[in-house]
DNA sequence: GCGACCGGGTTTTAAAATGCAACCTTGCAA
DNA sequence: TTGCAAGGTTGCATTTTAAAACCCGGTCGC
């Protein structure tokens, strides 16, 4: 198990994540993988992306360690991309550009896919930044510092 | 003030939310209007992109309403990008990613920039998406229900 | 045992996006 | 009026993406 090097001198976590999720098709990936997804054909006939592109993004995700290529757990003889604890960790993500979509992007009464709690049914509450204090957090009441 | 058509039959938040921010230099560029960055030259210095494809980012996030172009607030004769109330709302969006980096990205005792509250100064707690109750959500508690 | 088919790709070639440098324009300011 | 900076646009070479064709190792019908 290699050790990886990140990229370089950036040192702002977005940009890092961006070099690493930030493309449509990785993004994609991500959403159907976090609902389940595993096997190349699946991807290929959810997104209708070309083969060679999805190739290329589900090897760049697994060098990354955010897919884990491992046997199939159904008995068929080929593999599938699993998340690793790393891209589990991108369900808030994935949640917050949900959230973001549904509330600014359809008109109202036009339908979308929702995400439900399973255990109760409901929708998944919207998620917010929350201080120490438990206050929610804008954009304003924030800052970047940089290190050093 | 047109009303936006949504990309047509599109029916996953996740995908029309990519198809406005889901490329790299758009997603830099909202981390840095969030930061509070709003002019051509400004964004250009931070991001070191190129003048076309910092131009065609722009337009297209004001196209769709996620920044909108107004005379600059310093009294300077030109125009800067801000933030529309769309955009403002992606703030859960960048801080999920940027959280996600912090965590995954960086090896131990690396510096990173950090997001603080600037009302008390301490790092800005990490997001998750919560169920009505308050616990804590993780992808396999939720699923995906399609309209209709 | 052999031909067809399916999963999971790679290769080839054409179209589109990107990046760089040069240029243009407007508003000052010396 | 010359210069200079902000905020772009344009032209062109390079890189990335996309679509389609091809390949290759199983498995299944027979």
């Amino acid at each position: 198990m290699s050790e990886r090097v990140h990229s370089s001198s950036v040192t702002c976590p977005v940009a890092r994540a961006i070099d690493v999720i930030g493309d449509r098709w990785s993004l994609l990936i991500l959403r159907d993988a976090l609902d389940g997804v595993r096997r190349f054909g699946d991807f290929q006939r959810s997104l209708g992306v070309a083969k060679n592109i999805l190739s290329d993004r589900l090897r760049r995700l697994v060098e990354a360690e955010v897919l884990v290529l491992a046997p199939a757990s159904d008995g068929s003889p080929y593999q599938e991309y699993t998340l690793s604890s790393t891209g589990a960790q991108l369900f808030p993500v994935v949640t917050a550009i949900r959230q973001w979509g549904e509330k600014n992007l359809f008109d109202r009464g036009e339908p979308y896919t929702r995400l439900l709690d399973t255990r109760t049914g409901k929708p998944v509450p919207v998620m917010k930044p929350l201080a120490s204090d438990g206050s929610v957090l804008s954009a304003d009441n924030t800052a970047i510092r940089r290190p050093g």
